[in-house]
DNA sequence: TTTAATCATGAATCTTGGT
DNA sequence: CACCAAGATTCATGATTAA
C-alpha cells in the first residue's frame, strides 16, 4: 500500500515512505487537512553553547549578554514556529501532535504550540527505568523526557482510547507519567561499524502507547523528523500509514531496511478495547416495545426511589415524569443521573438493573447485525 | 531571630517574616544580590471553564480565585517576565531559583526563565502518589506537576548536596523525578469552617528535598507566593531563614500561626521524607508493548484453552474478551483465575507460563530500582 | 475496642449528537 | 451557532460511621 491517495485534493499523499528533504517544505507540499497524527521528535538544542558565539567567532564572555542569548534562542523559537505552523496546516481539524523534549527546548516548544493555537490536552513524562546517571554529581540524574499532546484547537474532537489505555494499564485509567526503559539490546539499530545508528533512537513501547492510545487503524501519521523510523515501524506493525521525513541519507537507508522488515499485526489483533460510547444507542422505550419491560411495572433504584414504566418510554414518579434520566436526576436532586444503572426492575425475587436489558438486545444486534 | 540585616547594603532583610503586598514591589523593596534560593509557585492561569463532577455527582472543588485569572496568554506572561526580573534583581549571584507549574503555565515559564538570562540544571517532576482521576475518561490522569531548577546564570557556582540527597534515596542518586503524596490528612490546613485553607497547598515533603538539595542551613530562602507558608515551615524545621510574600490577609494570618507552631530539625521532617518504594505491579499490557509478546501471538493454558494477545494487552478467546485474569476465569467456569500462571507462551518448541516474562521485568527493576 | 464499610476530596483547561 | 437531552465517568487516602 504505496502512494495511495486519501484525500480529495489535487495532491497525493505519499503513504508509508520517506520523504527526502526539510520538513517544512515537505510538509508544505503535502496536502493541506491530511494526516490524524503528527509525531515530532525535533532536535533537543542541546548545541546551544556552540551558538553562544558572536558572528566573527569570538568567544562570549559575559554569560548574561542578553543580546547573544536571545539571537540564540530565538534562532531555535523561529525555527520551532515554523515547523508547528507547517504541522498545523497538514494536520486534520480533529488531529492532534505529539512533541517529545527535554527541558533544554521542551519549554520553548510548549510555548509556541500555545501560541499557535494548538490546545494542550497533557504533558507526559516519560520516565525512563534505566537512565544515564549524572557521573559528575552535579545535577539531579536526568531521568526523563517530557512530551506534549496538543490537539489542533480547542474545539477538536481528539481521538482518545480511553478503554484500551485503561487496558494497558491493568484496569486502572492511564496516568501522565509512563515508565518505560530506554532503547537499547537488541532494538537498537546499529550501523556498518556497530556503533548505534541514531544518537537518540526512541524505544517503541513509546510510540505504542502513543499510537495505540491516540490513533485507530487506518489513520495516517506524520514523523516529520523521522530518524531511524521508530514510528513507521510501530505504525506498520499496529496497521497504520505512516509518512516520515528525514534530510539524512543514512538514516533513511536504516529506517527503509528496518521498516520493510516489520510485519504487521493481523486485524483481528488490532481491535481494541471499546468505549462504550461507541455502542449502539438504545432508547428506553424499545425495551417496552419489545415487552422486556411491561407498562405499569414499577422500576426502583438503590436509595429506594420508585417510578412506573408508561406505555412510550417514559417514567413517572412522585411529582415528576420524564425519561429515566431526569426521572433519576429529579429524585436524587443530582445535576445528571444514568438511568440505564440507576434503575432496577425485579426478576425472580431480585433487582437488576435495567441495562442488563439493553445489554441484551445490544447482543442480538451484533449477532444479527441487519 | 527577626529582621536581621545579613547584607551590606543599606536596607535591611526582613527575616523570617512574610511581607504584605504585590510581590513584584515587595521584591524590589528588598536590597540587591541578597537571597540565596527563592522556591516560587505561582499562579497556574488553569482556564477552567464550566463546572466538573465525579461520576458519583458531587461537584469537584476547582482552583477558582481571581489571583489565578488572567486575560490572555499575553497577559500571563507579562506577569511572569515582571516577576522574574524582580527575583533576579534580589538572588545573589550563586543564587539559584526553583519555580513549580503544570502544563497550562509551566512551558511559559520554562522560556520566560531561559530569556531572562537563568540557566535550567534540571526539570524535575514530582509524581503524584494519589492524583485526581480524570473523571470523564477524556484524557490522561493528569498525575504530575513539573519543577525548574535554574541558576541565575551558567556560570553561577550553584548549592547542592548530592550526598545529602543520595542518602535520602537510600543510597542511590536522586532523579529528577519524584514519587510525592500529595498535601492532605493533618498536614492539610483548614479554616474556621473546616475547608481547606488553601485550594493548592503543597505538601512539606516537596520543599524539604528542595531545601535539603539546594541550601544549606543558614541560608536566605524567598517565596514570593508564600500561601499558607509551607516553604517558611520548612525553612524554619530546617534551619534556613525566609521571607515571605503574600498578598491575601486571610492566608498570611493562617502561614503566620502554622510557622509559629514549627519546631526547628523536628525528626518528623525526615520521616515525612521518605518516599515509600512503589510496588512494582506490572500490567500484562506491558509484555505486549515491551514487545515480549506479539498482538496475534496465542497464548494456551495447560487445559488446551487458547486466546489471542491483542495490542491493548487484553485476550480475546472463544466468546469472550477481557484481562488475562477474566479470560482465563471465564473459560475455566471459575470465580477467578490467576493469568499469569495460567496462560502460556510457546518459545522454542516449549509452553513457558506469560508469568516468566513478568520476572523479568521485575529482574530489571531490582537490579535498577529507581 | 477492633475492624470493616462508607464517605469525602484533591491545581481539572474532563461529552456528544441532534435540532 | 445555540440549545437540549442522552448518558458516560474515578483512584488513593484519610476521616467518619457502622457493626
Amino acid at each position: 500500500m504505496n502512494a495511495m491517495t486519501k484525500t480529495k485534493g489535487v495532491k497525493t499523499l505519499p503513504l508509508n515512505t520517506i520523504l527526502d528533504g526539510d520538513c517544512i517544505e515537505m510538509m508544505n507540499s503535502l496536502p493541506e487537512e491530511s494526516v490524524d497524527l503528527i509525531f515530532a521528535d525535533p532536535p533537543y538544542n542541546l548545541q546551544l553553547k556552540g551558538e553562544l558565539h558572536r558572528p566573527d567567532n569570538s568567544r562570549v564572555d559575559a554569560v548574561d549578554d542578553h543580546w547573544d542569548q536571545f539571537a540564540s534562542f530565538a534562532a531555535y523559537d523561529q525555527f520551532t514556529r515554523e515547523w508547528l505552523a507547517a504541522a498545523r496546516r497538514v494536520l486534520k481539524p480533529n488531529g492532534a501532535i505529539w512533541v517529545i523534549g527535554s527541558y533544554h527546548n521542551i519549554f520553548r516548544v510548549g510555548a509556541a504550540l500555545q501560541d499557535a493555537g494548538y490546545w494542550i490536552l497533557n504533558d507526559v513524562v516519560w520516565r525512563k527505568s534505566n537512565p544515564m546517571p549524572n557521573f559528575r554529581g552535579k545535577r539531579f540524574t536526568n531521568a526523563h523526557e517530557t512530551m506534549i499532546w496538543a490537539s489542533k484547537s480547542e474545539a477538536a474532537k481528539y481521538t482518545f482510547n480511553y478503554e484500551a489505555l485503561k487496558a494497558l494499564n491493568e484496569g486502572i485509567q492511564m496516568r501522565s507519567d509512563w515508565v518505560l526503559p530506554i532503547c537499547n539490546g537488541g532494538e537498537r539499530l546499529k550501523d556498518a561499524n556497530g556503533d548505534k545508528a541514531h544518537p537518540t533512537q526512541k524505544p517503541m513501547s513509546l510510540l505504542h502507547r502513543v499510537l495505540v492510545g491516540s490513533t485507530n487503524p487506518g489513520d495516517v501519521v506524520l514523523d516529520p523528523f523521522f530518524g531511524t523510523g521508530t514510528t513507521g515501524a510501530v505504525a506498520k506493525m499496529l496497521g497504520r500509514d505512516w509518512i516520515g521525513i528525514e534530510r539524512e541519507a543514512a538514516y533513511r537507508e536504516v529506517a527503509t531496511r528496518r521498516i520493510a522488515d516489520i510485519r504487521a499485526f493481523d486485524r483481528s489483533a488490532l481491535e481494541v478495547t471499546r468505549a462504550k460510547r461507541a455502542e449502539p444507542r438504545i432508547p428506553f422505550g424499545q425495551l417496552v416495545e419489545r415487552g422486556m419491560l411491561r407498562p405499569g411495572e414499577m422500576l426502583v433504584s438503590p436509595s429506594g426511589k420508585v417510578a412506573k414504566v408508561r406505555a412510550d418510554g417514559t417514567l413517572v414518579g412522585d411529582d415528576v415524569k420524564g425519561s429515566i434520566h431526569q426521572v433519576g436526576a429529579h429524585l436524587e436532586g443530582a445535576p445528571s443521573c444514568n438511568g440505564w444503572t440507576y434503575w432496577h426492575f425485579r426478576k425472580d425475587g431480585k433487582h437488576v438493573p435495567i441495562d442488563v436489558l439493553r445489554q441484551q438486545i445490544r447482543a442480538e444486534m451484533a449477532a444479527r447485525p441487519h
